[in-house]
DNA sequence: ACTAACTGTGAGAGCGCTCTCACAAGTCAT
DNA sequence: ATGACTTGTGAGAGCGCTCTCACAGTTAGT
């Protein structure tokens, strides 16, 4: 039953071969009359064509990867990534699309795995999580010539197609908003240096400050690894330059920093307000509901697959990019729901 | 570059196409000199196989699909999952197998994967997360005769090749630890009643309190839904009970449990202990830090796919399972830590 | 030394599909 | 009625690889 090619379903019709293809395909000119016999002897007899030998003849195959470098180690521990998967499978499902898993765990992973991604015949294309500047595979991969989109912006950006949120605009917006409450001594937890993100977000950390006439004051600058667990340390640190108010990199290690912060018998937000970056589900489970930065995260998933469709049909040859903006979530932590909330102006 | 074909290297190197099959496969009785050629030809092009030619002729692809149907819609949400898939990949990483993710997330996404699945669709073999009893995509994949490995006890085992973890076992463990606490009126949040986890959680509940001889008090079990704000609303209804003690079947409901009882103003664990049931990140990120059963979920996904593997090569014949153990983790929420602890007894 | 076995290589028939071509039959304007 | 299209179908050449056979050359067994 399974076994079925399409010269059997040609035999069992009486047609050529030539003629099943057309239907299964949906091409024209295939008579009604043996469209509907044709359909017919499919339904009965379960047949489903033969995904290899399609992709041979068709020289693609339908299926796209996901490649999560060895550099974001922290992978499902940080919600991120699942909901980026989501996105991205749904976005596959939308455009009939298979969607293949890398995750390279270790050295030995990695020297596994390359071969599987050059392999020609199986990935039309490749979509590839940025991390490490000098992440072995993205090096390697780029002398595959398959189409690829880099999940958040590289190093290099020249000539690379790639998606990203606006990561500057969005710190900006996250430390306007403390400005704009009154906060004065804003301090950052940020990623870590080694990554574009972490870069942007401290620029627009940076900007804001400036904007504002704040002199900055790398004191109150810690940096993290966005996890949960160096938020707390971050703020550990930082509790002595007497921040009146945090802006985290990520929602985890601003969840970190908070339980720092309540470990040290300071308030939040009356004492340090907090705003996240994120706005994963853990936003909304913490005693004082955090206030962050939401990303798209779904959508990015999804907007990442088409992207990489219109280059894998259209070529590489001008690259795109993609910047998605975010929004601010305004809860409890950043002390904009306090009665009296100015009080640190 | 990416172009090159058994034939160019065949030519280049001055042999026939089938020697070149034979280095590339790692096939005996090729003279060293020549594999050697060989080998340089196919290092200095770059030259890869080409899929899609391999699996047509070898007829398998060395991919396997893990499916989450529609019922596993909390797939992201709950940590469970992407550590799962985490376990998943490195056992693909370790056999040379690519892994692809199907997650259903829709009436219609199930439609336009069940084509993609069936084992014509290039797959050699698929994992699937068995949910609600009456999954269609569960009904439908059993129909195409591809070898498969079901994540979790199905409802109708007979059979079926699955592997689970002893949860009436875990569960009893569980609940017997609360006992031995000296706990006699200990509660339980459940999963959702129509899937097998939560029948097998609920035995080991009730056996264990019936080995004590302490009777079931049906007010004592509140459904949840696995997650955290189902594990909070149930922990509302059960306060009204006054248990001292509450076994949840999820580290998620156990924490959103607990943020009801802080906030009905009780103290955990000395007015009500607590236990939940997978040991994810969130168990220690709690003030306190939650006792709970460990599941093995890394080791849970690679013996799973060395399972599929294992049918696939010797195929279904006999219907094997494979059940693994959990083991108790002792932190705070229990009061097993607590000086004087058996205050309850 | 003569058959038997092994070793290294080439030949070529598939694997199941797609897609261009060729062609018969029907449609239509002039 | 004639040439020009259009429509429906069949033919068959690939797509790039694997794998069984055949066979020449070498090694071994008695």
């Amino acid at each position: 039953m399974a076994e079925l090619t399409l010269e059997d379903i040609a035999k069992l019709v009486g047609v050529h071969r030539s003629t099943v293809s057309r239907v299964v395909n949906g091409a024209p000119n295939v008579s009604p009359e043996v469209r509907k016999r044709v359909l017919k002897a499919i339904h009965d007899t379960g047949y489903h064509p033969n995904a290899a030998a399609r992709s041979l003849a068709t020289q693609h195959s339908g299926i796209i990867g996901l490649v999560l470098p060895q550099s974001v180690g922290s992978f499902f521990s940080d919600p991120y990534f699942p909901l980026l998967t989501q996105g991205i499978a749904f976005g596959c499902n939308n455009h009939d699309l298979t969607l293949s898993l890398f995750l390279v765990g270790s050295k030995e992973d990695e020297e596994k795995i390359l071969p599987r991604i050059s392999r020609r015949g199986m990935l039309d294309g490749l979509l590839i999580q940025t991390g490490h500047p000098d992440d072995l595979i993205i090096q390697r991969v780029k002398k595959f010539s398959i189409p690829s989109v880099l999940l958040g912006r590289p190093f290099d950006s020249e000539g690379n197609t790639y998606i990203d949120v606006d990561n500057v605009q969005a710190a900006f917006n996250a430390t306007r908003h403390l400005i704009d409450q009154g906060y004065r001594r804003i301090a950052t937890i940020t990623g870590n240096h080694d990554s574009t993100v972490t870069l942007d977000r401290l620029e627009g950390y940076h900007k804001a400050l400036g904007g504002a006439g704040i002199p900055v004051d790398e004191a109150l600058v810690a940096e993290g690894s966005f996890t949960e667990i160096s938020g707390y340390q971050a703020m550990q640190k930082l509790i002595a330059t007497r921040p009146d108010a945090v802006f985290a990199a990520s929602d985890s290690m601003a969840v970190g920093a908070m339980r720092a912060v309540h470990e040290a018998g300071l308030r939040i937000p009356e004492d340090i307000a907090f705003i996240g970056f994120d706005d994963v589900p853990l936003a909304t489970l913490t005693k004082i509901k955090l206030t962050t930065i939401r990303q798209p995260i779904l959508k990015f998933g999804i907007k990442a697959v088409e992207l990489l469709i219109d280059i894998i049909e259209n070529g590489t040859k001008p690259a795109r990019r993609i910047i998605m903006d975010t929004e601010l979530v305004i809860r409890d932590s950043c002390g904009a729901n306090l009665i009296g909330a100015n009080q640190n102006g």
